[in-house]
DNA sequence: CAACATTCTGCAACCCTTTGCCACGCCCCC
DNA sequence: GGGGGCGTGGCAAAGGGTTGCAGAATGTTG
């Protein structure tokens, strides 16, 4: 039972393929009248167009791609969903990309698509720079939760919630914090620490960098023992699932917090609200950060755009159980 | 900088288009040494064929999607993630479709999307059994966590799970349970309260059911609320979302865990291990479930099956301390 | 009513591959 | 030496739309 086509519509209408494909696609072109004509015949017939015949013509093929650095982080949930929210309400499909943190996996996935996909939401991407740009020219692209002079952006503020973040810590006395580092690679990391570094340097707090790790909870021992060797009372980690393992061992080992250390992190993912104490972390509208970012990629698609936009959501500190003032005597001296 | 086609290819390498194509994707009707050449040359110019031109002869698009009934539910994450990589394994993409647990959303996007995509993949769909019989007359489809007869299915086990899970609150003195029910239209909610209620009658429990809820934390005080309108001495949730909900619910009311109440969940999604006190649930290998429903959707794409197999996947209850004794003087006398 | 402008609509080429069918050359065998 | 079979490769027809161009129909104006 083949499924109808164009061909089926024009016949039935009476009419001829152009002016169907039109009722469609152009529907100024057509006279009211013979364009509903048209529409109640396609109706009847159960017409609908096919994708890809359309899409090898017209070279748009409705659907977007979204590469995310690893798909099994909570924290991608809310973005995806943004994503998937904002591309199904303009008719457009969205393609999940795992990138498994590996740069080589991102690329190939990426090229085995360009030709199936409008466009790319590269979140958390860890490709250098340049890779970006050359893929920019023949791609849209627009690159989430990082920035790359010259692309399209959409990234969850988080200088100034760096600030804030060292800011509170610094006001329950802590003179020295931590910052465990998320991946080599990652721009997120990079950023955090440049904002980190200038927000104690600004308010007379000690910080140091330790790392890097990959952001995960199993990767939180190691982080947690790394933290441990210095004199910070505050550990800021890359990513709440780190905070979340650091948290553990430092449970493990009998460190007490926050009495002992303070943790911090970043994302707000829903664990966060649940793991003991519960984690202080940067939140934020990630649904909002995915919606943009498809936003930005639509339009960037029929209109050109002189410069290439560089939206930035909101964050928020969210206070938690996790941190609290800081200990006064060596936690050696315990 | 129109990309290269199998024109350029076949005119560089000095041979048709059609033995262009075949040294792709028929690499034995062509002589090695002619393929070897072909193939040299498509590199040479970076050649890549259109996915579309082939969809549309071919009518093989390398694409599945998996409808999920909300993105938003951690327990899905693995499964995607296994389903994607199976299905990248094999050079397919996944396409990722949300149905924001509404059963019409569900229908709409899988009618989107039957010209583009080889399969369905179809997790804890809302759908009666009858349009999923429908829609399999003419697509390939894979129910995952729901058994329809007639068609392709992946479930983890749960009848069996339920028979210890009801098992492991009697052992503990539980002579009361309630389920706390899933949605109506979900067979899960249906199939584990028909294995709940068969354990509790062979063990001597006696079980009722409650709801139904919607599966989120937020649902869960409603949920609770509701269990302590009962004697039951153990709450058996839906899913983990739920739990996870009821145990905020009953920590607000100050009702102990576990020593007022035992509670248990479905899933064993990530948080289940961070919330206070830790959850009980029945978890398993969710990314098994997807790997294996994308294997039996691509096999039965290239071989006809006489009867659609039906998957089990093992199951195993992880015991964590939202369970224990049940208490053994009435709620409202403490 | 003629001349011209404006909408509509149809023709036909094109998008890029796959694939059924046929032709060719070669080897083998009788 | 002629015929059959097999391994290769080419021809050309799909596959289902879109779209530039031009002709037809309709409307406007003087």
């Amino acid at each position: 039972m083949r499924s109808s086509t164009i061909y089926d519509v024009a016949q039935a209408a009476d009419v001829s393929t152009s002016t169907v494909s039109r009722a469609f696609s152009a529907p100024d072109r057509v006279r009211a009248a013979t364009r509903e004509h048209v529409l109640e015949t396609a109706r009847r017939l159960g017409y609908q167009p096919n994708p890809h015949a359309r899409a090898l013509v017209s070279r748009r093929t409705q659907t977007v791609a979204m590469v995310v650095s690893d798909i099994t982080n909570p924290h991608f949930f809310e973005l995806i969903r943004g994503a998937e929210l904002r591309a199904k309400a303009s008719g457009y499909t969205l393609v999940l990309v795992n990138a498994e943190e590996s740069p080589r996996i991102e690329l190939e996935q990426i090229q085995r698509l360009t030709r199936s996909v409008d466009g790319f939401l590269l979140a958390a991407s860890r490709q250098p720079a340049e890779n970006l740009l050359q893929l920019a020219a023949t791609q849209k692209v627009v690159v989430v939760n990082r920035r790359v002079p010259g692309l399209a952006s959409v990234v969850l503020e988080h200088a100034e919630g760096c600030r804030q973040m060292v800011s509170h810590l610094a006001s329950l006395g802590h003179e020295s914090v931590v910052y465990l580092a998320g991946p080599q690679n990652s721009w997120m990391a990079a950023s955090r620490w440049a904002a980190i570094r200038a927000a104690a340097a600004e308010l007379g707090v000690h910080a140091r960098r330790m790392g890097p790790f990959t952001p995960t909870v199993a990767s939180g021992g190691a982080a947690a023992d790394a933290a441990l060797t210095t004199d910070a009372t505050a550990a800021i980690a890359h990513n709440d699932l780190l905070a979340i393992g650091v948290l553990r061992r430092l449970a493990d080992r009998g460190v007490r917090v926050p009495a002992d250390v303070s943790v911090v992190g970043f994302d707000d993912i829903f664990a966060a609200d649940l793991c003991t104490p519960t984690l202080t972390t940067l939140g934020g509208a990630h649904a909002d950060v995915g919606r943009a970012a498809v936003e930005l990629l639509l339009t960037s698609m029929d209109q050109y755009r002189e410069q290439a936009p560089q939206l930035v959501v909101p964050s928020e500190l969210i206070l938690r159980r996790s941190t609290g003032s800081a200990r006064t005597s060596d936690l050696s001296d315990r």
